[in-house]
RNA sequence: UCGGGGGUCGUCUAACGGCAGGACAAGGGACUUUGGAUCCCUGUAUUGAGGUUCAAAUCCUCACCCCCGAGCCA
């Protein structure tokens, strides 16, 4: 907490505007953070969002919401509603700075016809496939356009005519006149308008020529005052024309920043491939816990405070990068360890009956909320003689540093008392495992004895005339290679799904405290992990996604043997 | 092929000519009424070759490797 205070976290960019702001090349900082409403914001939009209001409030600046509203046929509202959403609860504000490219269609139309007079600018009549021709390539020069040299008069006509919606779609554009034999594609006559005969999410259909990115972005920043611009390195050869377009125009000039996205192992990062997933149904939706979106991770039971600590960790710089899983994860856990009230749940329930317990008594313990905060309480908790425990806290035949139980073994239940397995029983017709029978030790009330003596194992429980019924989602990760989209030719990124990426228990078991639990809310099941309420619960029967699971010592010994046996 | 950008532990990232540091991951240990948390310890990195300098991850040259770019998408 203090250390972030004096920590003065510094980047390439910030180290950038502290320079502008020292040289006096701008003497007010504003960023601004432009989503174009056509999917889900994710993890990676989170860093860029990050980035533009972080800087903002670092420099006493303001970072403005503005959505790329220049496509229509992509864009919806519901999606405009969702990012809104989304960036409030990672926990930024925009105040009343909401904008959208759309808001400056007349100014842009405006500009469009300074640059035509200026000789800066033409209608193509060319069809998109001849532009495409015309273009050229890596290696060679692109060749101009027959219409490259109509007459003002004429473009400012046929530039009226295209508004007037007197041609088709892709009929004609306006193009920037720049340089066709750049080794900068985006300098070769870049397109500025296109025909697009749909209507617009926001301006109905006032409009049938729409701009380009290329064409909104700059000038929109300029208008808003942006100082700073940033965003991902696939812009960066973008930059000359971003410029270009300020400078002929002589507006005030913002500047560009390009840094490396965000990619985080074993997901996907990238509206277009989530959105597949959504609609070819391989997640239930944009909010499904396993989907590395903002939604998604929500409804897991991330908290904004470790994602915006993850944020902090993985930095900014321009290099290519691939974040591990395993860094989210762990600022998750690092969260909701200091705040996650405990309770204790049994997913997979194995029976337990003691056997020297008074029939029919049912005492009550007090037990910690919450041993990394003290304020957070103690709650009662039902005990009896018919108990569930974890199926995997039972082995018949325990190996080596087995702490858990076993038939002989002793082993503490959490909060209550120590028992003994005394006997196994089974079903006599398929051998399965059916309850155990213990005897306790009423000494031991409370999780010690008189005499001192050591027990190792110390497990979680559920009282079972209590408890309450939950199912319970596992996840894991969604696909099963760290970058899914570096497949070999043959292969498809979807193939590496991960078929065990969810996993839905039910019958699982929970202490009473749980059965009406608001959704959202996030505990940590003893020594299994962290668990949200999903939206899906009823009252009385509590649905719960798992968030996270507690690091596993034991897990990685047994693994550990395996391993080792295998290789040798 | 041309243009743009980038190469530091397994992974992210620091260093701004002066002891290559941190975090995650991994491995080991201590502690433990969560095999959680916490604490301690360990290993492993400057793409390569030259040059400048008392001193180079950092400056210069030349290689090599990786990413992005030929939408009327953003």
């Amino acid at each position: 907490m203090a250390e972030s205070d004096t920590n003065t976290t510094t980047d390439f960019i910030r180290e950038a505007v502290a320079e502008d702001l020292a040289t006096g090349r701008y003497t007010w900082v504003r960023t601004r953070f432009p989503p174009e409403p056509n999917g889900y914001l994710h993890i990676g939009h989170v860093k860029a969002f990050s980035i533009d209001f972080g800087v903002a409030e670092d420099f006493g600046g303001q970072c403005n919401l503005r959505f790329d509203d220049t496509n229509p046929v992509k864009e919806e509202v519901e999606y405009v509603e969702a990012q809104k959403e989304d960036i409030r609860w990672i926990g930024y504000d925009w105040g009343d700075r909401e904008y959208y490219a759309s808001d400056y269609f007349d100014q842009l139309y405006e500009w469009a016809v300074q640059l035509i007079k200026k000789g800066k600018a033409y209608v193509d009549s060319l069809s998109p496939e001849q532009i495409r021709e015309y273009r050229g390539g890596f290696g060679e020069p692109g060749r101009e356009s027959p219409y490259r040299d109509r007459p003002v008069e004429e473009n400012l006509a046929l530039f009226e005519r295209m508004r007037a919606g007197e041609f088709e779609e892709g009929e004609a554009v306006l193009r920037a006149k720049i340089d066709m034999q750049s080794g900068n594609m985006n300098l070769r006559d870049p397109v500025m308008y296109r025909i697009l005969h749909a209507s617009h999410h926001r301006t109905g259909d006032k409009w049938c020529i729409y701009p380009m990115y290329d064409w909104a972005h700059g000038q929109s920043d300029s208008i808003e005052g942006v100082t700073h611009s940033f965003c991902d390195l696939g812009y960066e050869d973008h930059r000359p024309l971003y410029n270009w377009f300020i400078e002929q125009l002589g507006i005030f000039a913002p500047r560009q920043i390009e840094f490396a996205r965000l990619n985080v192992s074993h997901t996907v990062l990238s509206k277009r491939f989530l959105g597949q997933l959504v609609q070819e149904g391989y997640v239930s939706g944009w909010d499904d816990p396993r989907m590395p979106t903002i939604a998604g991770m929500r409804r897991r039971g991330y908290t904004p405070e470790a994602i915006r600590a993850f944020m902090d960790s993985v930095g900014v710089a321009k290099k290519d990068s691939l974040v591990d899983m395993a860094l989210l994860e762990y600022h998750v856990r690092d969260d909701l360890n200091r705040r996650a009230p405990r309770v204790m749940g049994v997913l997979r329930p194995l029976k337990v009956v003691i056997t020297n317990y008074p029939q029919g008594k049912v005492e009550e313990f007090e037990a910690i909320n919450n041993p990394e905060d003290e304020s957070a309480g103690t709650r009662m908790l039902p005990f009896s003689g018919e108990l569930y425990i974890e199926q995997e806290d039972f082995r018949e035949d325990p190996p080596r540093k087995w702490f858990r139980l076993a038939p002989g073994a002793e082993v503490r239940l959490k909060h209550a008392y120590y028992i003994t397995c005394q006997e196994v029983v089974k079903d006599p017709q398929t051998g399965e495992l059916v309850e155990l029978r213990c005897t306790y030790d009423p000494e031991s009330r409370g999780g010690g004895t008189p005499d001192g003596r050591r027990v190792k194992g110390t497990l979680h429980w559920v009282s079972a005339p209590h408890a309450v019924d939950a199912e319970v989602r596992l996840y894991d990760r969604l696909f099963t290679e760290p970058d899914p989209m570096d497949v070999e030719e043959g292969e498809h990124w979807t193939s590496f799904l991960n078929p065990n990426s969810l996993e839905i228990l039910t019958g699982c078991k929970v202490e009473p405290g749980l059965a009406d639990a608001s959704p959202g809310s996030r505990y940590q099941f003893l020594r299994l992990g962290y668990f949200a309420l999903d939206p899906d619960s009823v009252p009385g029967k509590p649905v719960f996604n798992e968030t996270v699971a507690l690091r596993d010592t034991w897990a990685k010994i047994e693994e550990g043997r395996k391993g080792r046996r295998n290789r040798s």
